[in-house]
DNA sequence: GTTCATAGTATCGAATCGATACAAAATTTT
DNA sequence: AAAATTTTGTATCGATTCGATACTATGAAC
């Protein structure tokens, strides 16, 4: 008997397959692999106290030495930026630069899955995302990892007034985009992994 | 804006990765890379249309050539067997080995998977495999590969009485458990994809 | 101030991966 | 039937990722 979660799980490698091959593509042109397209991406989606080297290596599930490479060799192309963190100058802050953004949305990597996605309702989308954010809840649990969230799902995320937001973990002001990013040390809501948002 | 189409990418992107590393952990012992486990539970799942190298490359997005490379490490190892094909010679086909599943039990490589959705009720797994599956379907029909997915929700699979089913595609019997596996030329049932059955 | 922990880099060897070329078998065309 | 073409899989090569280890620099603890 083939269980359910096992057809689940089937499906999100496979379609994880077929994104990296997408994402191998996409890169080409300018000689990157997958993982620099990922990296790139991760980039745009990572809110401002995550934009690490070692927050990257986690997210791939890559050692630090390995990330350390793939930034060096995005830097060299100019698609990222590296500065030092104001406070901890241990810390290396990354973001993309303006090559960098460019590129995303000339290449357009996620552009595929957009289309493939296109007729799927929103609702079955959110009932999905609900479900896949319970298992990987539970997965970065058990490896000890940090955990990678959507900021505003998050229970250190109060909303002051209608434009400003504030993270009561790390006491500071967000923006309203703000709180549609990743976060690196996200802890969700009650109620926002058994049922859909 | 973050659309809800991305952040289900990046889970499953995640999800993904994580796995990977999962894989990478266990089959360290033995020596394997995460494309081996991948491999060897491809083989584990597949019916006996499908467990050939050319449908293993398509369904890890990679070339013949370096899924060839695999296989030959997996062969040393002991851990699949390759035969020929009895009508298309040129054809080989794959199948675990005893020692092969015996690792597979032993390590469990979805192990940790299943705890991780332990809690998560059968109806919302089967709702999100429905989401996906459609996600799969538009995906594969873009990249131009074939399409995996499992037998019995395909429409060549007829069933003649309780345990008696038929693949009107190659013109064979089917028994009931081969009617849970992948098959390589699936086509969806209409409705499999925008219901959760 | 000494010790320890943390963030990141450098270097090295092992292993994946794609590209190309190749061999063998099947299919199609002539 | 014979030749050309397609398909399936393998072999070899170089480029690149990746983990492991060692190392530097900064911060934290005591």
């Amino acid at each position: 008997m083939l269980k359910n979660p096992v057809v689940l799980l089937d499906l999100i490698s496979r379609l994880a397959n077929l994104m990296r091959s997408e994402f191998r593509r996409v890169g080409s042109d300018e000689g990157l692999q997958p993982v620099h397209v990922q990296a790139l991406l991760f980039l745009e989606q990572v809110n401002r106290f995550s934009n690490t080297p070692q927050a990257l290596a986690e997210y791939l599930g890559l050692t630090k030495g390995t990330v350390s490479q793939s930034l060096l060799l995005l830097d060299r192309r100019g698609l990222i930026e590296r500065y030092q963190d104001e406070i901890d100058r241990r810390v290396v802050r990354l973001r993309l630069s303006t090559l960098g953004e460019a590129f995303l949305n000339e290449s357009n990597p996620s552009g595929l899955w957009h289309t493939a996605t296109r007729d799927i309702s929103a609702n079955r989308v959110r009932y999905s995302v609900s479900v896949l954010r319970a298992a990987l809840y539970e997965l970065q649990g058990f490896t000890g990892g940090p955990v990678f969230g959507v900021c505003n799902t998050c229970v250190y995320c109060q909303r002051k007034s209608q434009r400003i937001h504030h993270c009561t973990w790390f006491g500071e002001r967000l923006s309203g985009p703000e709180t549609r990013k990743i976060c690196r040390d996200q802890v969700p809501k009650t109620g926002s992994l058994s049922a859909a948002d």
